[in-house]
DNA sequence: CGGCACCTTGAGTATCCTCAAGAGAGGTGG
DNA sequence: CCACCTCTCTTGAGGATACTCAAGGTGCCG
């Protein structure tokens, strides 16, 4: 199911109320809420780039699909984070959610770049987090060892969503897998590494404690 | 040797007379013109971001430096390219000519985002176009075999400054490896193999020949 | 409590890296 | 014009890292 392709049809009269996320330092988005359940399709490749999303809960992964089967996440999008922005008309990858998500669902046609000066500057300043996590994205995947790329994906999702002592991470081995470029049994050998060190505890599978912030953040190197 | 800061001191009776460049379907920069040597430095990481340029001749590299001295190169400039462009206040990577370079130097000022709305959306098509391919190298990045990586670059160098039958590189073994995530020996024997295998021709060093570009399409997967 | 999906662990192997030396190309000076 | 130097690129041998294939464990949900 495609959540754009669900919202068109609907009858203005039958819209929930238009309303606008109140999240931290974040674009305001004027759309209608909805939610997606886990690994439903938000959009794919190639369809049209209609409307744009904001999370506002769970998370969701953006990724293209190569001709052999493997599977590159490009990234991750977490509360408070925009997605779906293109440069043409079409998507260029495949939003899935993680998790049960709520999104923000905006018109593309409403936040026109060439719109107001405080739009265009959020727009701007949207593209720019973009292309600097894309940026940090290549960064940690040139040449690095896959205890610098597992640290710097712990050190980046405790930053994004962590409490100060650890991250509860909504994504499975195989998605951090496929985000960093590794194999399945790495991510999980390196974590159980990590643990072995001391540099990080696993309360659960999911669920991370991180025991030495500073020694980990000089791993990312 | 900086060229902002070479610019910038300069006495406005001796600069030379502002042009637009008018490189095919790029955004027109006014500005002036300048050249740098090879392996000079254009502008370095957290240096102060006040100038964007405009290759028109040369070719250039974006990259940072890692703690451990690795270099990771985040992307080529090549004619007709924008560079420069950056979220906040200052460089996030530094730039050097690969080549001897002819630039088109702009205040970034003059390209608020804000000003007229064609300027607007040119800048929004850069920044968007930068993110493409950004894109692209993290795809290039996860994991791929050092061929399918190799072969991912000579067809974009070749679409991007290709005359149809091959490519003329501007940049060292060294530079390539740094792109793309492996060492330079991994780089040169690749080649060999791509020629051993028919699918391409190394008519010089940095020289070649592209004998199957079907083929080698294919391989990038 | 059972089933299923996800995660972990192990053994063996392929790929790529490291270290080392040799070959080409380009530039300079005699 | 040639010899020489330097820088870059290529090639080789050995070793480390991450992958593949396979089995066993853990936790969640019905």
């Amino acid at each position: 199911m495609n959540v754009s392709a669900a919202l068109a049809p609907r009858a203005p009269h039958r819209a929930p109320a238009p309303q606008v996320s109140r999240e931290p330092e974040g674009v305001r988005l004027i759309g209608m809420t909805t939610h997606v359940a886990r690994d439903q399709e938000v959009f794919g490749e190639g369809e049209p780039a209609d409307h744009v999303y904001k999370v506002v809960r769970g998370a969701v992964r953006g990724f293209r699909v190569l001709s052999d089967g493997r599977r590159q996440i490009c990234d991750f999008y977490l509360p408070g984070d925009i997605f779906g922005i293109e440069r043409g008309a079409d998507h260029t990858i495949t939003a899935e959610a993680l998790t049960g998500a709520i999104l923000v669902v905006a018109r593309r046609s409403n936040l026109s770049h060439d719109g107001s000066s405080t739009m265009a500057r959020s727009l701007w300043d949207l593209a720019m987090i973009e292309l600097g996590r894309s940026h940090d994205h290549a960064l940690t995947l040139g040449r690095r060892s896959a205890g610098e790329r597992v640290a710097r994906f712990l050190v980046d999702m405790a930053d994004r969503i962590g409490d100060g002592e650890g991250v509860e991470l909504p994504m499975s081995r195989q998605d951090i897998a496929d985000y960093l470029g590794l194999t399945i049994e790495t991510v999980s050998r390196t974590l159980t590494q990590l643990q072995v060190s001391g540099l990080i505890r696993l309360t659960g599978c999911r669920s991370i404690h991180l025991r030495n912030p500073r020694a980990l953040a000089e791993l990312c190197a």
